[in-house]
DNA sequence: ACATTCATTGCACAATATTGCAATTATGCT
DNA sequence: AGCATAATTGCAATATTGTGCAATGAATGT
């Protein structure tokens, strides 16, 4: 590859760590609301679209990146979708996310 | 809110749930190689920049990203600086997204 | 078959992320 | 102080992501 190429972006296509790709789904607000959302139980998207206030487009190109990466199912119920968390793991991660913030803000605070 | 207002991008500014922010810390390949090359122990940039092959502007920068959640803290020592690890739990997050991602993988192959 | 309804996809635009080069700042050393 | 080296910041170019509207697809009921 040609020294000033220059290929901004990150890592093209669905190359590269798969686990980078994982950790940028849990890397949205909105993502991360559907997720505690799914953790009352399962919901239909219209319970989803009306609680995040977004087009039906966007919540389900959010939940089809979720569904992508193993965190989220979908079945239907007669005409409507239901969604669920497929791997309940991803609230340990969510929760260790959340000490490793309150900590090192803990830490901050203590600093100063 | 005008109702036909385009937003685009995510959540302006730092504002929103940090943890969407602790996350995509994480959500990106050279990141995830770097914590990856500091679990072996404190390295200094010198080392990150030629293991990554990428400019040191670009390494300070992924660098500063993953100190700003407190995955990372760095020190000097003479003239060159130093970085490690300041959570370890961090390595708990990727084993879990890790296993979460084979699981996954591997329940998709059985269904084909 | 037709209409209805809900979910997804195509498209365009806005906003953010990644990168590299250049310039600046910071630090240690003589 | 002045110099040298290392790290960071400013900037611009490019890639990728998030969003909304419109169109399409899929499935059900009439």
């Amino acid at each position: 590859m040609p020294k000033g190429m220059k290929m901004g972006g990150r890592m093209m296509g669905g190359m590269g760590d798969p686990r980078s790709r994982f950790f940028m789904a849990l890397a949205s607000d909105q993502r991360l609301r559907i997720l505690l959302l799914l953790k009352e139980g399962p919901k239909n998207s219209q319970e989803i679209i009306s609680e995040l206030n977004l087009d039906a487009s966007v919540i389900s190109r959010h939940l089809m990146m979720l569904r992508n990466v193993g965190l989220v199912s979908a079945y239907k119920e007669g005409v409507t979708m239901f969604f669920k968390i497929d791997d309940e793991r991803v609230f340990q991660l969510i929760d260790i996310a959340t000490e490793i913030t309150k900590d090192w803000l803990q830490r901050m605070q203590n600093a100063f």
